[in-house]
DNA sequence: TATGAATGAGTGTTCATTCAT
DNA sequence: GATGAATGAACACTCATTCAT
């Protein structure tokens, strides 16, 4: 392994304890000592590819963000049909990534309770939830017309949207259990129009 | 004054300005002189009427709280009508409890991203939303039979609805606007059952 | 002892303890903790009464500086005579200051040394020598209309016996035998006048 | 450029680099990466060529020592004339030599304000200045003899000469107009017998 | 020899908790 | 009960030195 590689790996696996530990103890409760030791690189190291302990924890939220960021924006990209099937794909494709992104998660939660504190990435996500905003509202104005959605603001119903989003993953936070989250993918497309299937556990 | 009142009006300055204070800066990147500050009081007397950091913020959690459930958990007491005019009501009631209680709902978003750190105090949440579930099971049995509401789990809706609750005050944190809140309230409905009442900005 | 008065004396004690450490050791080489083991209080306490470490050496230098201005600023008021007798009796009596305050001399050459690191302790005491230079003045000149003392600048004739000084203490550090420092009484006076009493070890 | 003669720069030019360096920061608040920048070789060369810090702040003020002891060593070799006009001649260097040698200056001073710390180095400006002292001697005396010097020790006479130089370079940092460093001469020359030339601003 | 990443000891500062007044 | 000084554990960050490439 040459190097450079060697050192790419280092950054991603302490990134990576970055991602999980400040997600599970919150920033200021996280010690540069408790990632080090997690990453199983020395204390020092980290500081060789994180300038601060800040720096590290902006890493940490943007950097998954970019590999998320697809399925929130490509909309009329990555998913396909009507209306009412491309948000229903949608719903399926974003719950899961929300499911399987646990700490991410965390941490942009940890960020949206206190914006002030975090003033660049708060306005990294906030453009992140204007972006989707902006692509689903062709969507969604095509299935109103359609008339398979409800009639109102399409940015409001993906703001609702983006909400339940969040606050799923605040109330379930481990349990996964496949039931729980197909039924929520109903409930989520219930915000954009009738749907009628049954809810069930 | 009596000496007994002087004391429970110095507890609850405290209680205030632990709520304000640790909602804004989070637990760990609170001081208790910060607080004490707020408060108006000395930085000793803080640990007169609360032992701990620690403690402090359970308080400042749980107290707020049994204010709120009764909004939740006193639904047939509180909200009337058919089933629909019910969870109406009741969703218009909890979104304004829940558009003023800014802090408090802080604080339950930094519990519910910590259930290992706050274990009491993440049980007494979940407990809190269990019993919502509860209660207003035979609500939406009932709109279920007569129609209106989709058929489903009704504990699963509960748990979408109270998600989405959480949801909105991440999302909008400081934009309380009438629109934007009266128009979420119908979202929430939705959660129940097809509304086609138009949202708008 | 009032509580007032054991807090002055602790005060003391670390402003006392500081002087003698950072002139040891100068000011980054000094800890914070060998200053509180050398005071004789906990670690914690230095930072109840200094702010920051730079704070504490500020007043390091200031707090005694205050008690050898006068020695250097009343001129007139202390020293009397004609102005031969009065330079000499200056002089005498400054270089025994200058001998007996070896911490505080050692902590102002740390600030003469990198005027730009303490650019605020080093206006300070340049300052002090204007203030002195302004002082003297009048005695000079009127010594040079005597015919005693030299012609020429009156302020070039400060500065340098200033700068003597402080070469004096950056040379004979710790041997202040009477010796030296009353031969060197003598030498500092040529600075003034011609004087042909013998300089004898 | 030979190989040899290539080393032998990257010698000098870190070495230079820690002259300015370390004279500016100090030795404990000067970093080795911060001599290799201003050197402009990479930060392990600087190890390559000097085993410590340490070591390299010695050779810091060593080499430049031993350009400068000439003008202090070689007192008949390189001054000519009277007595009178063999010291005036020297000053004259030396001041010149102290003007011009800033770094140097402010790197010896560092050690002379802590000989504890720098036994050494302390040790070898000792050594310059007796040896200073020794080769003025005879001058003086033949001085003396002739009797345009004043009476009494010239080793004294030599020490106090040294101590106004090293505080004209505490004093006049920056400030070196030809008027205050030829009017330093002036003074400087009164200490060894009356001089009566003005001194003018 | 040149380079710069890896390491971890060391230090200023913060702050919850204690406790004397 | 009220106050705020005393304490020291804890942690981010720095940097000389080492060493693999």
């Amino acid at each position: 392994m040459s190097r450079e590689e060697k050192m790419m790996k280092k950054r991603a696996a302490i990134l990576g304890a970055a991602v999980k530990t400040y997600s599970e103890n919150g920033f200021a409760e996280t010690t540069i000592s408790a990632i080090a030791k997690e990453a199983g690189v020395s204390f020092g190291s980290v500081f060789t590819y994180f300038a601060t302990k800040e720096v590290l924890f902006e890493a940490a939220i943007l950097e998954p963000l970019e590999e998320i960021k697809p399925y929130f924006s490509e909309i009329e990209e990555r998913y396909s049909g009507s209306p009412m099937e491309m948000v229903r794909n949608m719903i399926d494709c974003q719950l899961d990534v929300f499911a399987k992104n646990k700490d991410f998660l965390r941490l942009s939660q940890q960020v949206l309770a206190r914006p002030d504190r975090y003033p660049v990435l708060f306005a990294e996500l906030s453009a992140f939830v204007d972006v989707f905003a902006e692509r689903i509202y062709p969507v969604i104005e095509k299935g109103q017309k359609e008339g398979c959605f409800y009639e109102g603001s399409p940015v409001l119903m993906a703001q609702s949207y983006i909400s339940l989003l969040n606050g799923l993953r605040l109330t379930f936070i481990d349990d996964h259990t496949n039931l729980i989250w197909s039924n929520m993918k109903i409930q989520a497309l219930r915000l954009f129009g009738p749907v009628t299937e049954r809810v069930e556990v």
